[in-house]
DNA sequence: TTAAAAAGTGCAACCACTACACTTTTGAAG
DNA sequence: CTTCAAAAGTGTAGTGGTTGCACTTTTTAA
């Protein structure tokens, strides 16, 4: 594909060895407890560098996530036929939850953001940042307007469902009871 | 009731002269473009005393919500008999949205906060505190436990949809849309 | 009258973040 | 190989919101 040069490569790398030390010192200490001089000591890198490749402390635990909204859109987009978008959104949560307590590494990781005013925050915003990709998807998929109401709500939904979900000791239970509600209405409202 | 003393009356008249001051300027010149600085001097208070009232720059634009949870809960607790709790929801915010476009000074305000992504966010957040108390409101009222999933995410999707409404040139059709995506999926759900 | 509680003050500091002027590295064109 | 401009990185000095602290003033209640 793109072959990288050496400049671009070793961008990457700075880049990297920053994201890895902000991760190991807010995963050792918290988030509140490290400063930002801390992580550019320890990446060897001034913090005016740290922050031209990120915009904000909260943003070094947030990388890539060009991945995860393609995968998103992807379930509704090649779902099996005769699924509905609820059931097809449902399943893919439920699987991402699963995957999460499995790895014990993304669970501490899960936890710290998730005990982290600043950082739960952050992460769902960014996370919501997907509504309108998955909105679009779905009006296209119904042929719908671009803009259609029902689709963002339902985008909207679902996005803000996986928080719901998440708090549950059973998560699967709960994915199932709370797509159960959307699944109903958006049947309801669909005229084919 | 609670008798005030002169002391809790002037605490509330300083209070209130801060967030006066903070709102004439921030409406005139931008939220990013007033210091906390500015809005003591106008209030003829220390900084200090400022941040004693207030636990942020942001929270001085949002007083008083505890009436506004009240009226929410009061729409789905006295709900008319017959009328299901996302229509009474519904209601209640094509309602609400009139009342905005009606009183040109709120609109100025809604623009203001629309406008400044720091505000939005944090008025967003301060709407959301919301949830519990109206989950806990639904769960009494159809006789599920307090902690019920469905509860809490109908709870979460109705003070959502209040921003995916907002967002539209014409709201009282985008509420109909919206909450009947919710009243549907609410009454399949629902046996009784 | 008096003493404790609460409100307010000014100062110094912390921390995330930015503007700036600068050096160094790198890629590519001549 | 040279040269030159773009891009990456640096250090300093700031800004602005927010807090801790030691202090004075006001208010309440005993």
């Amino acid at each position: 594909m793109t072959e990288l040069g050496r400049r671009e490569r070793k961008k990457l790398q700075t880049r990297q060895s920053i994201a890895d030390a902000a991760l190991e010192l807010f995963m050792a200490r918290g988030f509140d407890d490290v400063g930002v001089k801390e992580i550019a000591d320890r990446a060897d890198v001034s913090v005016t560098t740290l922050f031209k490749h990120f915009p904000s402390k909260e943003a070094l635990l947030f990388d890539e996530d060009a991945e995860q909204e393609a995968a998103l859109l992807r379930t509704v987009r090649d779902r099996p036929s005769g699924t509905s978008i609820p059931k097809a959104l449902r399943d893919y949560f439920a699987a991402a939850a699963k995957g999460h307590a499995d790895h014990p590494l993304f669970a501490d990781f899960q936890q710290l953001v998730q005990t982290t005013p600043a950082l739960r925050a952050y992460g769902h915003r960014m996370w919501m940042r997907h509504q309108e990709a998955l909105a679009r998807v779905i009006a296209a998929d119904i042929g719908a307007p671009e803009d259609d109401v029902r689709c963002a709500a339902l985008a909207r939904f679902a996005l803000e469902a996986r928080d719901v979900i998440f708090d549950r000791p059973d998560r699967e239970r709960a994915a199932d009871e709370v797509f159960g509600l959307l699944e109903h209405g958006w049947a309801a409202d669909q005229q084919s």
